[in-house]
RNA sequence: CGCGGGAUGGAGCAGUUGGCAGCUCGUCGGGCUCAUAACCCGAAGGUCGGAGGUUCGAGUCCUUCUCCCGCUACCA
């Protein structure tokens, strides 16, 4: 379906304002965005790229209560934070909104007036939890117990993350609240719901079968939920904080934060340009929404589907998700800290916003998670940027500026090699362009990459600087070539790195070049005097990485230590001493232990009580494995009552102690002691 | 439990409709010396997570298993 597009719209994931922006939003969605639209600009498309900060939200409000200040003062901190971070980068959105602004309140209150109106809304009352201290409903999430099924304490009212069952909040045994912790109580609440369900034909159509061109995880995430079969999804919520619900009567009541977010793209367009509606209801503009794979469904299920029901705009015409970017083989964590921030980055590594958005992109998250090493860093920086690109570049005007004082010389009579490298140089263009009309930037900055590597074997090959001892006509024209080939880097590599492609534009005094240049061989006229060299990258010694690395040690430790407070939980109520000697826990040694098939966490292990040889099964199974428990002394509770798990009984539970990090240990009698003796 | 994505030489990745396993970095050897000890050339190193199957032929299709990540908990 090779469709013709007018103009682009271009939207990036609205990141959340309750923390700064790091590495991981970065390789999944901003640089690949910024590629893409710094490409489109180049080319002379119509684009606008647009963002903002999503203000919304319960996150925002919990965390506004924990450090006693107002959602507004959370969400106007992240969002000059961000905003400031993403200018400093080099993200050229042409707006970067938020979702606090007056526009997108009218936008998103009108969006959902129009739904409203026309009846596609469905309404239900239900029965939620209410926290009467907080003043607030709670989500699930937000509702803390014991869970029923394995008698772990700290539970929540959708899954107990100890055994991994599933729950509802009414379950939960002993039910407070995560915010305040008071005990929460039922209320009647009404909610409007988009029936998805209703949709499903038409996603079906324009997705599954319009849109197999779509990355296979983008594909295989929207087939498996439109399989599943689509629920009404609930757009409103109980919350002081976002969009009131533009409907008599629903005081108290704001929009879900992802049915207005999405919104946010056009609220941004609209700020933008009084034109806006020619981005967002012509069938000849191509959408494209850049995501991280956890926003796939509300960018492929929900938001069109909301745009379907009310009419008159288009819809995406593909929504590139990229997976995650871990750091240093851990899970980035915002919480944890676990990160490289932007803006920290930018104020230690000043004038490296290339280097970052090289790695990033060179290293992007597009097919399978990927890991972020500073190591990695530091190699790509030095063995590529430095030693290809900065090389080249330097070499080129360094030559220029010893033989010809920095005069372009005029290109003489071509060589066969002279033109087998002028056409290697023009064949990068086409590869480009399709890597990144097909969202494959890896592949594309490689090819942006190899222009600098077909000019530094050019350089090798013809030796200018043994050619001008003896011919140094044929030098001017070597040199000639080689800043073409510099200039032609230059618009290359410009929507991966912008700063230095007008640093080499600098270099060579020359005007920024359009991307149909790409190829040219005629960029600089001969005669032309070039500026001054300077180094385009500099080496990254080793301490400078150590300096990061050890940061982030830093961070483990306190992670560690604050695990380690946090965890340490209250004493339980007081026991009668009957009621200890009614456990019977013995000294026991684990004969044999095995992975229960088709479990993440049990094992199943047989030990000598001393009283008899009995089966245990146990959750420990991503804490221990089998080899290791066998032979062990373990605590056991023997008369514990017997309960079947996965159809094996198990007779008793084997003693641990969980420390701060979550990790499991053994309690085991100090010394080898004989099986069945009592503990008490 | 279910569903989605992934598992390819030391590292990171490509492998289109099944047909001699490629790329970048690293390693080793050589060349060059204009260049930020950078650059250029060459070599070694994978049987493509495990098992089974379809086929003349499979990394590429089917079955099954293992491991990692994600979704259902508002973090891309």
């Amino acid at each position: 379906m090779a469709k013709e597009f007018k103009r682009y719209l271009v939207t990036s994931a609205l990141p959340y304002a309750n923390g700064p922006v790091h590495i991981g939003h970065l390789a999944g969605v901003y640089i690949p965005s910024d590629i893409y639209t710094r490409y489109l600009r180049l080319k002379g498309c119509d684009v606008i790229s647009v963002c903002g900060s999503d203000e919304h939200g319960v996150p925002i409000t919990i965390k506004a209560r924990k450090e006693g200040v107002s959602p507004q003062q959370i969400v106007d901190r992240y969002h000059e934070l961000i905003k400031r971070s993403f200018e400093r980068l080099g993200m050229s959105f042409d707006i970067y909104s938020r979702t606090s602004s007056p526009v997108h309140a009218k936008t998103a209150s009108d969006f959902f007036r129009k739904l409203y109106d026309d009846g596609k809304f469905i309404e239900k009352t239900s029965m939620q939890y209410y926290d009467e201290e907080a003043r607030t409903f709670l989500a699930d999430r937000y509702i803390v117990g014991t869970c029923p099924k394995c008698g772990y304490d700290r539970a929540y009212g959708d899954q107990c993350e100890k055994c991994g069952s599933t729950l509802s909040p009414d379950e939960l045994i002993e039910p407070h609240s995560a915010v305040s912790g008071s005990v929460p109580v039922k209320r009647e609440t009404k909610h409007w719901y988009l029936p998805l369900n209703q949709y499903e034909d038409f996603l079906r159509k324009w997705i599954l079968e319009g849109h197999k061109e779509w990355k296979s995880n983008v594909y295989g995430q929207c087939k498996s939920w439109l399989d599943g079969g689509l629920q009404p999804r609930a757009v409103s919520r109980d919350l002081d904080w976002g969009i009131p619900v533009p409907v008599e009567g629903a005081e108290g009541k704001v929009l879900y934060v992802w049915f207005d977010a999405p919104i946010g793209y056009i609220s941004a367009t609209k700020e933008l340009t009084p034109d806006w509606e020619k981005y967002w209801k012509s069938e000849d503009t191509k959408l494209v929404h850049f995501i991280g794979k956890d926003n796939i469904v509300f960018h492929c299920i929900v938001f069109p589907s909301m745009l379907k029901a009310h009419g008159g705009y288009i819809l995406p015409e593909n929504v590139p998700a990229n997976e995650f970017l871990n750091l240093e083989g851990d899970k980035i964590s915002t919480s944890r800290n676990w990160a490289v921030w932007l803006h920290e980055y930018l104020d230690e590594f000043p004038g490296k916003e290339d280097v970052l958005r090289y790695v990033l992109c060179a290293n992007a998250p597009e097919t399978k998670d990927n890991d972020f090493t500073w190591k990695d860093f530091q190699a790509r920086n030095n063995n590529e940027l430095v030693a290809i690109l900065g090389n080249f570049v330097n070499r080129a005007l360094v030559l220029t500026k010893k033989y010809f004082e920095g005069q372009v010389p005029a290109c003489g009579e071509l060589t066969d090699y002279d033109r087998q490298t002028i056409a290697d140089v023009a064949a990068v263009k086409a590869s480009l362009e399709a890597n990144i009309e097909n969202y494959r930037f890896r592949e594309a900055l490689k090819d942006a990459m190899n222009v600098a590597r077909i000019g530094n074997k050019y350089l090798a090959d013809t030796e200018p600087w043994k050619v001008i001892k003896t011919d140094p006509e044929r030098v001017k024209t070597i040199l000639n070539i080689a800043l073409q080939i510099t200039a032609n880097t230059a618009i290359a590599i410009e929507p991966f790195m912008p700063f230095s492609s007008a640093k080499i534009l600098r270099m060579l005094a020359v005007d920024k070049f359009g991307w149909e240049r790409l190829g040219a061989m005629d960029l600089i006229p001969a005669g032309h005097q070039i500026g001054e060299p300077v180094l385009l990258f500099e080496k990254i010694e080793d301490d400078v990485i150590q300096r990061q690395l050890d940061k982030l040690a830093a961070t483990k430790a306190a992670n560690m230590a604050a695990e380690a407070t946090q965890h340490v939980e209250p004493q339980k109520d007081t026991i009668q001493f009957d009621d200890f000697q009614k456990m019977d826990i013995r000294v026991s040694t684990i004969l044999a232990a095995e992975k229960v098939a088709k479990t993440k966490k049990l094992l199943k292990l047989t030990v000598d009580t001393g009283i008899d040889k009995r089966e245990i099964v146990s959750g420990i199974a991503e804490h221990f494995t089998p080899e290791e428990l066998v032979g062990k002394q373990v605590l056991v509770l023997v008369n514990l009552a017997p309960r079947e798990l996965k159809g094996i009984l198990s007779k008793g539970m084997i003693l641990m102690a969980e420390d701060a990090s979550g990790k499991l240990r053994l309690l085991q009698p100090g010394d080898a002691t004989n099986n069945g003796a009592v503990v008490g």
